[in-house]
DNA sequence: CGAATAGTGTCTATAAGACACTATATA
DNA sequence: TATATAGTGTCTTATAGACACTATTCG
């Protein structure tokens, strides 16, 4: 049958949940239950179970649910992060999954025992290669965001033009003409007006939208 | 210090390497030495050596020098995949790395043991989940041709512009405009020009570019 | 010179950015 | 009716596609 004949590398999952909060996108981040660095801030993360778990995805998705009882729409693979060093007990390989989640659903789960959110300008010093690994889902991030959908998952299901808009500014770091992004956004049509106005003042009221389709989609590209 | 009470997953690395024939696009293909599927043609691929490889990227590189003798200049990884059923030792997690390579430096490599050139649009039948993990990298390969300048590692060191502009026709099956595809590389800047012209016939020989750096560059995109 | 491919110029159509204007709500 | 935000129209500028033209080589 034939095997390796080293070791089996410890095999992980850790997942970068981002989300906007009033100081920019913040990171879950939860207190390690175990060693290594045990109380320590970190990715959560765990083994993968191979007697539970019917691939990483579903790794991902249990770790997530066990730590916060959160389970994004939005759950993509990043990366996988390998190599002997990157953890004390020895060789490491984790892939890492990227979720999306409006605050407003996030922040109530972070109450509970040990999790929190923390601003991704101001990380701590964190334990493995979780400071590089939360690096590549931003880099991710942004890349997408300039020509998908991706950043409508920051938001709650129902948003504004404005909304929208304000999401792709934060996430892209750039001003975006009021005018040509409504425009743009229309005429790619992955976002569809629902019944509905928000009225927040003494003006007019601005019409609500939704992802028209669940999963991300992106943008027509030309060379 | 706690582990897992699960045994751990099978961990491999498999390389997609693909080339350009006169017949499309091309992968590498390896005879299998050992069970399962022992003598089918199969993704080159290896167990990963925790006592010798620094990282999956590492592994990825020593399974392709073993089984071909290549060092593509162009490795990327493209996803992992896993599950409890994709190989019939167990669970397993394979870490699939995507290399390109010109035709004209793959060929001679073929001729030794067991390897093969297989044109994507006539694939056998193939064990595991190779022929999705093709399929997925057929897919990045012509997401990302649009806008960097991956093709460009299909083609040998120089080329001319009209080699340049079929490559990209042929990743990405539309026809491109010769003037627009020539104002359009110009202006991104990273070819460069190196001295020497090609003469091919009874008309005017045409000037040799490189790529001006060894790694992928990205064209601007925006909103 | 003719044929063939390399390379340039330019017109047109489309898309993006800037920005002013209109619409509609409440205080 | 003043004001604030939502939404539209339009001018300008940049970019892409179409395509004709010039350039240069060799037979």
């Amino acid at each position: 049958m034939g095997g390796p004949e080293s070791p089996r590398p410890i095999a992980t999952v850790d997942v970068v949940l981002l989300t906007l909060g009033p100081a920019g996108l913040e990171v879950l981040l939860a207190k390690r239950e175990r060693e290594p660095f045990r109380d320590r801030l970190a990715l959560p993360g765990g083994f993968v179970h191979t007697d539970a778990d019917a691939d990483t995805g579903q790794t991902a998705l249990r770790v997530l649910r066990d730590k916060t009882g959160l389970a994004p729409p939005y759950l993509e693979q990043l990366y996988t992060f390998s190599g002997a060093v990157r953890d004390p007990r020895g060789w490491s390989l984790s892939v890492v999954y990227f979720a999306l989640l409006p605050e407003q659903v996030v922040r109530p789960a972070v109450v509970r025992d040990g999790c929190t959110l923390c601003a991704v300008e101001r990380l701590p010093d964190l334990p493995f290669d979780h400071g590089r690994i939360i690096a590549a889902a931003l880099t991710r991030l942004r890349n997408k965001a300039a020509y998908s959908s991706l950043p409508a998952f920051l938001l709650p299901e129902t948003f504004t033009m404005d909304d929208l808009r304000q999401v792709y500014e934060r996430v892209l770091g750039t001003r975006l003409d009021r005018s040509s992004f409504r425009r743009k956004i229309e005429e790619q049509g992955f976002f569809r007006p629902v019944e509905g106005e928000r009225r927040t003042g003494a003006h007019r009221p601005a019409q609500l939208y939704r992802l028209a389709e669940a999963r991300l989609a992106e943008f027509d590209r030309t060379i």
